[in-house]
DNA sequence: CGATATTAGTTGAAAATGTAACTATCAAGC
DNA sequence: GCTTGATAGTTACATTTTCAACTAATATCG
């Protein structure tokens, strides 16, 4: 078999994405108090401005226990709001706080930062075909998509 | 700011590793009972032969709580063999059992088929171009490595 | 209208993970 | 040889995640 388990995509994939987490990771836990769904839910509701948990659980790929949980979580930090809809009370729009935009402002910065040093030793077009490559694979999610926890 | 959240790096390398997961996830775990942190030591074993916790820690970037775990659970399933050291007892050297062999060679199998499904669509430059950038970004892993969990 | 089905979201218990503190063995210096 | 310091690995406890079962509100259909 001209198989070579250190080339099994999930692996590479995963390896990549536990280390470049870990660093980013220490700035929206220490600096912010945030978990990692915490900040995935903060950065949608930044950039989409007004979602309901399970728009966030489509977007974000997220099981809608896991959303739950960190919208109480970053409502207790005051860092989202929650109205019912009037229309219909099952749904919550959610949206920042102005204490929870800024955080939010202030974590995209350090991201963007993060991203570039990431970066650094890319060629644009290396970038570009990577990011379109990820992209592609993350939409592919075989038949499963049962779980999403 | 010119800076695009969903263009950042480490959420589109998270997505991707949890999407391209999900699917390869069902079978170690449904068909052999195993975690994924199980799975990740099997492999090592039966790529390298021979190899001890802390080997497997360093090669595999698992933290060593994870793989003394994951080395028990594989040892009661009788897939590992466990065997100390004369010259230095704190070590033990851990290798695959005939059952544990046969479970890694149906298992890379699979990962075969799986990792060829994946790449379908992608050219072989974009292929090779890809687990290339995805080494790179694995190798610069930033000041942190500290908790490496 | 009233019964049943769906959808949005929550909660509780079990499993897994993260963290730190621990044991056991060996290495080095006096 | 004995004390101090590493190293390999385990265990205990707290936090998170998974999963299933639940509540509440709305939609559907006889």
């Amino acid at each position: 078999m001209d198989f070579d388990i250190e080339d099994f995509l999930p692996y590479l994939l995963n390896r990549a994405a536990e280390s470049s987490s870990a660093s980013f990771q220490q700035i929206y836990k220490t600096d912010f108090g945030m978990l990692r769904t915490e900040w995935r839910v903060l950065f949608h509701l930044g950039y989409y401005n007004e979602m309901t948990s399970s728009q966030i659980c489509q977007m974000a790929d997220l099981h809608k226990t896991k959303v739950s949980r960190a919208v109480s979580a970053l409502e207790e930090k005051r860092f989202i709001h929650r109205i019912l809809q009037d229309d219909d009370r099952r749904f919550a729009r959610l949206s920042l706080t102005p204490k929870g935009r800024s955080v939010y402002d202030e974590l995209c910065a350090q991201a963007a930062q993060f991203h570039n040093e990431l970066m650094a030793d890319f060629t644009k077009e290396e970038q570009d075909l990577f990011i379109d490559c990820l992209r592609r694979i993350r939409g592919r999610k075989g038949q499963g998509q049962k779980g999403l926890f």
